[in-house]
DNA sequence: AGCACGCCGACT
DNA sequence: GTCGGCGTGCTC
C-alpha cells in the first residue's frame, strides 16, 4: 500500500472542459466514492463539486493541491451508473463536466443543502380527518386544501409537498385531524393496479405488451408506432403493471405539454400508489423529494419531462418515452442533451427495455428500425369501432377566400354543424401573426429589439413581439408619416375567430389560444366546454393538437399546411406532417366518421400528397428517402455552431477564426457550412450567427468537437461573444 | 462564469 | 492625489 495521500478528481460547476485535484482533509480517512459532493475552495470562491475518482498522483505539484472543505454527503448523490451517463453526455454534447452535473442535480442539490436522510416524517389524516369535509373550510383555504391533499394520499404527504406554512399544519393538529408519523424507510407503498372491468385489448396491443415482456430483463428498443386512439396508453399501463407488483421501478418520460393532469390522473387511478410527477411548476423542496424518493425507492412510477431522465433509480424495469418525435425532448440551452436519446443510453446501460412511442415516429427512430437497432411494433388500428378519419387537401388556387377560410371550407362546415357535427378549426400562427400597417405610406410596426414585425393584439389594444415578448401600446399615428390610417393586416386567431362569428351567427365559437388561457383555470374550463360539445366550433393553435380527446368533432380543419413545404429547415416538413397527423387525430374518435380538410395552395407537393393518400408511414418512407439522396440527418451527423452579440461584427469574426481552427483540425469526411447570419439576424437586441458541421461519419465528428470546442475559448474573438455548441440540433437554419 | 489584477481618465 | 472603467488571466 502506498502511503502517498489521496487525491480527489472534482468537478466543479464553471465553464471548463476539465476536472480539478484535491486533497483530502487530514482529518478523513478515506476518499468519499464518485458522486458525492464536496465544497471545494475554487479561486477565491466555495463551490460545490463532485467526486469523479481518486487518483494516486495529480499533475499538480503537491504543494499546490488545495484540500477539500467539507464533504457534503454521506451517500454519492448519483449512482455509478447515472455519474457514467452523465459524463458520457457531456462529452457527447460537449458541455463542461462540471455543469453538465450541476443541471443534473435538483437545484436545492446544487448548493450546500443537505439530502436528508431516510428519516423521514409524512403528515397523515386521523380518524377524526378523515370524516371532515374540506369544504366545511371555507374561511380557511389553506387547511381545506392540506385536507384534501391528504385525503387523495391515504399513505401520507410529505412536508415538502405540501405547499403551506407549518402553522397551517400545526392548526389542523391541534384539531387532532391530522398527525406527522415516521416513514419506513426505502419501502414502496404498494398495492395492485385496477384493471379496468370489460376492457378487451386489440390483437395489435397484445402482441405489443408481449414483445416487450419477452425481453424480461434484458435491453431493447422497441418502437410502439400507434394511430391516435389506438390505445398506447393501454399499453404502457400494462406493462407497468406487473413491474410494479415485482417492485421494478418505471421511468415515463412525455413532452412538456404532454404532461397534462388528465394523463396523470390516468395513471393515478389505475396505479393506487405513490407516483412521482415531475413537472416544471414543482418548487425546489419538492422536487427534491421526489428525486429521494425515486432514489430510495420509494416512488415506484416517476413521471416526468426532458429532465427526468436525470432521476436516479433504484431498481429499473422499464423506460418508457411518449410521443418520441416532440420536439421539446431536446434541451435548448446549456447541456443540450436529447432526452429521448439518452434514455435509449440509459436503457442500454442498465440493460433494460425501453419503450419509444409515437402516432407519428421520428425519422431517427423510423431510421434506427430501418437499421435493426430497434423493433417496431404497430398499433394500425383505433380500439373500439372507431374509425380513422377522412383526409382531404383543398386546393386555395383560385377559391374565394374569406380571410384564411375558403369557400368551400365554409360549406363543409356548415354540413357538418347541420349534422349536429362539432368542429375544430386549426391555425399554426407562426407566420400569419397580423401587423401594423400604415395605408398612406406602408410603414410596418417592427419590434425594436429583433429583426421581427410586432403581431397586433386587438383585444389589448397593444402591439407584441413573440420573438422577444416586447410590448407596447398600438400606435394611433403612424410614426413615419403621421397618418392615422394604420390598419391591421393579415390572419391571427382573433380574425379567424370574428370571420366565424361572422359566418356562423349563434353558434358558439370557442377560441383556445396562448393569450385565452393565461388565466389559471382557463384552459381547463375551455377543454370542459369543447368536450362536452356545448361548444360547437372550437379554434386554437398547437396547444390543442396533442393529447386532448374531443369526442364530439367531426371536422378538423387546418388552415394553413404550406409554412412547412418550402421552408430552409430540413425538418420543416417532418414537423409539418406529424402536426397534420396530430391534428387529424382529434377528428372522429367516437362512433362519427371524422374528415380532414387541409387547406393549401400546393395541392400538387408530393410529400403533402403521400401523407394524405397513404399517411403517415408512407410518407415517412419517402421522406426518409429524400434525406438519404440529401446525406441529411439521420444519415449524417451535424453540430452547429451558434454565436451572438450586441454588435454584428462579433459573432462573424469569431466564427470565422472558429472555422479556421476547425479547417485544420477536421477529416476528409466533415464540411463546414459558413459561418452565416441567423435568418433573423437580430433577436432581443442581439446579433446572431452560425456555422454549421456536417458529416456521414458520426465518430470523425465526435473527433473533430473534442479537440476543437475547448480550444474556443482561447480565441480572441470569443471574449465578444457568446458561443454554445448544439450536437445534434433540431433547428439548423 | 466569477473574481482578481492592472493600467489609464474625471473627481473629491 | 484617488475611484473606477473593462481588458487579461487564472481557477487544483
Amino acid at each position: 500500500m502506498s502511503a502517498a495521500p489521496i487525491i480527489v478528481e472534482v468537478a466543479v460547476p464553471s465553464p471548463l472542459y476539465r476536472s480539478f485535484d484535491y486533497r483530502l482533509p487530514p482529518a478523513v480517512a478515506a476518499a468519499p466514492p464518485p458522486g458525492t459532493r464536496v465544497l471545494v475552495p475554487f479561486g477565491r470562491q466555495q463551490l460545490v463539486g463532485m467526486v469523479l475518482g481518486t487518483r494516486q498522483h495529480s499533475d499538480l505539484a503537491p504543494g499546490k493541491l488545495k484540500a477539500v472543505s467539507e464533504i457534503l454527503d454521506a451517500e454519492p448523490v448519483f449512482d455509478p451508473e447515472l455519474l457514467q451517463l452523465l459524463r458520457w453526455a457531456a462529452r457527447y454534447y460537449q458541455h463542461p463536466i462540471g455543469e453538465a452535473l450541476a443541471t443534473a442535480l435538483p437545484v436545492a442539490l446544487r448548493k450546500t443543502k443537505p439530502v436528508a436522510g431516510d428519516n423521514a416524517t409524512v403528515w397523515r389524516l386521523t380518524e377524526l380527518g378523515r370524516e371532515q369535509s374540506p369544504a366545511r373550510l371555507a374561511r380557511a383555504a389553506r387547511q381545506a386544501e392540506v385536507l384534501e391533499a391528504l385525503q387523495s394520499h391515504p399513505q401520507g404527504v410529505a412536508r415538502e409537498a405540501l405547499p403551506v406554512p407549518l402553522s397551517v399544519l400545526k392548526a389542523l393538529q391541534s384539531k387532532d385531524w391530522i398527525l406527522e408519523v415516521a416513514v419506513e424507510p426505502g419501502a414502496p407503498a404498494r398495492t395492485p393496479a385496477a384493471v379496468p372491468h370489460g376492457l378487451q385489448l386489440t390483437k395489435a396491443q397484445q402482441h405489443a405488451i408481449d414483445s416487450v415482456r419477452e425481453a424480461g430483463d434484458q435491453f431493447r428498443c422497441f418502437l410502439l408506432e400507434g394511430v391516435t386512439g389506438s390505445g398506447k396508453t393501454e399499453v404502457y399501463l400494462q406493462l407497468i403493471a406487473p413491474l410494479l407488483e415485482s417492485g421494478r421501478q418505471v421511468l415515463v418520460l412525455v413532452p412538456e405539454i404532454g404532461l397534462t393532469p388528465q394523463l396523470v390522473d390516468r395513471f393515478r387511478s389505475r396505479f393506487q400508489l405513490s407516483i412521482c410527477v415531475l413537472h416544471s411548476g414543482l418548487g425546489d423542496a419538492q422536487r427534491l423529494l421526489a428525486w429521494r424518493q425515486a432514489a430510495n425507492g420509494q416512488a415506484c412510477l416517476i413521471l416526468g419531462t426532458r429532465s427526468a431522465i436525470f432521476t436516479p433509480l433504484k431498481n429499473p424495469g422499464l423506460i418508457i418515452v411518449d410521443e418520441e418525435h416532440d420536439g421539446s425532448f431536446k434541451q435548448q440551452d446549456g447541456l443540450r442533451y436529447s432526452a429521448r436519446d439518452l434514455a435509449v443510453w440509459r436503457a442500454h446501460q442498465l440493460d433494460i427495455p425501453i419503450l419509444l412511442g409515437s402516432a407519428t415516429p421520428s425519422l431517427e427512430s423510423l431510421y434506427n428500425v430501418q437499421q435493426g437497432r430497434y423493433q417496431h411494433l404497430a398499433l394500425a388500428q383505433r380500439a373500439g369501432n372507431a374509425l380513422p378519419p377522412h383526409m382531404r387537401l383543398l386546393d386555395l388556387r383560385g377559391q374565394t377566400m374569406h380571410g384564411l377560410l375558403s369557400d368551400a371550407l365554409l360549406q363543409t362546415m356548415h354540413r357538418h354543424l347541420h349534422n349536429d357535427g362539432q368542429i375544430l378549426v386549426f391555425l399554426n400562427r407562426r407566420g400569419y401573426a397580423p401587423v401594423l400597417l400604415c395605408h398612406a405610406c406602408g410603414w410596418v410596426a417592427e419590434c425594436r429589439r429583433c429583426d421581427a414585425r410586432m403581431t397586433v393584439h386587438r383585444r389589448r389594444g397593444e402591439l407584441r413581439c413573440h420573438h422577444c415578448g416586447s410590448q407596447r401600446p398600438v400606435d394611433r399615428f403612424c410614426p413615419a408619416c403621421g397618418s392615422s390610417e394604420l390598419l391591421g393586416i393579415g390572419e391571427g386567431t382573433e380574425r379567424v375567430e370574428q370571420a366565424l362569428g361572422e359566418h356562423f351567427a349563434g353558434q358558439t365559437v370557442l377560441r383556445i389560444d396562448r393569450d385565452t388561457t393565461r388565466r389559471k383555470g382557463a384552459l381547463e374550463n375551455a377543454l370542459d366546454a369543447a368536450q362536452s360539445g356545448q361548444a360547437r366550433i372550437l379554434l386554437g393553435t398547437q396547444m390543442l393538437a396533442k393529447g386532448h380527446h374531443f369526442p364530439g368533432v367531426t371536422l378538423v380543419a387546418i388552415l394553413d399546411a404550406d409554412q412547412g413545404l418550402f421552408s430552409t429547415d430540413f425538418r420543416a416538413s417532418e414537423r409539418m406532417a406529424q402536426m397534420i397527423i396530430q391534428v387529424a387525430g382529434r377528428a372522429g374518435r367516437s362512433d362519427k366518421p371524422g374528415e380532414v380538410l387541409i387547406q393549401t395552395h400546393h395541392p400538387d407537393h408530393p410529400l403533402l400528397l403521400q401523407l394524405v393518400a397513404e399517411g403517415y408511414p408512407a410518407f415517412a418512407t419517402a421522406a426518409l428517402q429524400e434525406r438519404r439522396e440529401a446525406m441529411l440527418p439521420p444519415y449524417a451527423s451535424m453540430a452547429l455552431l451558434r454565436a451572438e452579440a450586441a454588435a454584428a461584427q462579433h459573432p462573424r469574426t469569431f466564427l470565422e477564426e472558429a472555422c479556421a481552427l476547425a479547417e485544420s483540425l477536421r477529416d476528409d469526411s466533415v464540411q463546414l457550412w459558413g459561418p452565416v447570419t441567423a435568418p433573423m439576424e437580430r433577436r432581443a437586441g442581439r446579433y446572431r450567427a452560425q456555422l454549421l458541421v456536417q458529416t456521414a461519419q458520426r465518430a470523425a465528428l465526435q473527433r473533430l468537437l473534442t479537440a476543437w470546442i475547448p480550444c474556443l475559448d482561447s480565441l480572441k474573438a470569443a471574449r465578444r461573444v457568446r458561443w454554445s455548441i448544439d450536437v445534434d440540433p433540431m433547428d439548423t437554419y
